[in-house]
DNA sequence: CATGAATGAGGGTTCATTCAT
DNA sequence: GATGAATGAACCCTCATTCAT
């Protein structure tokens, strides 16, 4: 058996993906892990080579995937490839479609419970691109002045991204999360302008 | 010797608000705490019971307020006086305001670094009174099935009040505050019909 | 009581001595301290940072002893005050004699006992510094080739050292100390012409 | 199959031997050991009971050599063969070659990496020969109090060890080594009488 | 014979809480 | 009332040793 024991590393990533998810990182404790594997203390350490590599072993696929889907979408924008927003909204929401079917839990953890890890930044880097989208997209041709523009920018992106991760947490059926994430889309995005209209 | 007693009481609140609000509160030690009061440790303990006692110290002030606002806004209901949402609208963003005027740091505290305390579900309670209100003012008359408008009712009313965080942390400035906040409820609420038709 | 209590950091520092001299710096653990203190394990670190703050403060006196004489005796050295072999023998056998009175596990721990801390090294410093003096002051004189005189400074140095040390940790008496360094001195410098006459 | 046995056990030796070497005998694990022989943590105990018992079979060699060395040497005393001390010098000096000349590692191992393990007295006990060859062919000759010489020839005779040790551990040239022990044996022997002369 | 996964005791360290003074 | 020293349980991690396969 040259490899190690993939029920074991298994059984680790079970139960810390349950434990983190439950308590976030800092609250599991690597016993509490152990012992959820039906392993002891030491044995963990044959598997992973400390606490933050089993979150790493948790969390890193879907970290993988965000982070690749970030990059691919910064470089579009370099390339000058100026999609609507329409698109980009439908581009990103087939993304979190895709990666929430096979890695629900760890994006919720990787989003709510990296606390104080090398994960931490995850979330505002892609609320960094979703901003950045949204004010070129949507907020810069309303007429707003342009710092409360960017501002609003921010928050709006944070919440929209917010807004997504509480429905992947409520949802564990994938037809009704497809349907409510594009619920979530026309709630946030459509008729922006008529919105702020100072007669209303 | 009251007077004495409040001074102390009132110093280990501030240096916990503090270190809470940066830290969050469980990377605040007691020690960090004693020591920016200005007191030892021991002492501490005859000002409140436990670590968690501290954090109730500092955020009970906001917690009551809100969940007295809870509490008169659900007592109207029953009483069958139904505002418009409108008028809810206006309320809770007037109540908001005026709690950050007094509390900010404390209400960023209660609903940002409260994880594993008992006034974890502060923010849940909240959002459930929220949530009502949007069902019954607004996602019950679009045309949604119901289970649908309700659960949507929810991750809604999660999200502004998310937002408002958000708002509230980055705003120090209780003009701007007030600006943004109402940009917020027109970004949230204004032309929802419009947003769900299918045609779009 | 403003200062933590003397009493117990002595508790701590005396134990860590006699454990420290027993086993050496790494086989000692915190735990053993603790237990020969008569304290607990926590408690150990209200007086020190960690384990290595134990050992210096068991160590640094003796340690910035032995910093101060050789910065001083470099200083000499760098002023052009060329003293004798016989003043520097003379110079630093008071040094050590003077040194070990007040410190003399201190003394055989920071040169036995430091492996691996930021203590190692003192041994080889102070040794460098004899190992220039036994070089000019005797071997460079006699008709041996340059780089076989270098090399056996380095080794008579690093052998005179440690003799010293071994007659420190064999000798208690003071009186009797004097007397064996001087013979030391005596046993490896004198006469050093004649020892390697190749008539012999 | 003793052939294939025994390849596998010198594989371990070897790996042992580098690693001690280096790392000295604590900081040296098993899986070190492991690793670098090819083969596995559990076969390592097939062949050596503990972690003991391979420093063991590093050092055993070397060991027995000098043992058999020491009862030699001792056995020519019982039977009142007394040799001059020049005799004992080349007689030690030319044991000391031949060993280094099969083990030198194997004995700087011995020497210097056995902290806390039952070779830490190998050194000793080859003092305590050569103290008393000192202290006999010697310093009891010279004019010292009794007890005095005999403390003298215990530290003489650790120091010429350490010396021997130190020239050993800096001396990978076998003709150079050769020198420099003849070098240390006229440093540390020649003219003694004349050293010790009140009047210098 | 060999494997390497598993164990368990021990390492350094932190911190909420208690208690003698 | 106040002090701050002391406790003890828990944390992450390492490693010699054992054992089922």
């Amino acid at each position: 058996m040259q490899v190690l024991k993939d029920e074991v590393r298994n059984n680790i990533l079970t139960a810390a993906k349950k434990l983190f998810y439950q308590k976030g990182y800092n609250n599991a404790s690597i016993r509490d892990i152990a012992k959820n594997s039906g392993i002891t203390v030491g044995n963990v350490y044959r598997y992973f080579e400390n606490k933050e590599s089993v979150l790493e072993g948790v969390v890193s696929p879907v970290y993988e995937k965000i982070m690749d889907y970030i990059a691919l979408s910064e470089s579009y924008i370099k390339a000058g490839e100026n999609k609507s927003f329409e698109d980009f909204r439908n581009e990103i929401n087939s993304y979190i479609l895709q990666i929430t079917k096979e890695f629900r839990l760890e994006l919720l953890i990787l989003f709510k419970g990296t606390q104080g890890t090398r994960f931490e930044k995850t979330r505002s880097e892609l609320i960094s691109l979703i901003e950045n989208r949204i004010y070129e997209g949507l907020f810069k041709r309303l007429s707003m002045e342009d710092d409360e523009a960017a501002f609003f920018s921010k928050i709006v992106a944070r919440s929209f991204l917010e807004s997504l991760i509480m429905v992947i947490a409520e949802t564990e059926d994938n037809r009704k999360l497809k349907k409510m994430i594009y619920r979530l889309n026309d709630f946030y995005f459509n008729h922006l302008n008529s919105r702020f209209d100072p007669e209303d």
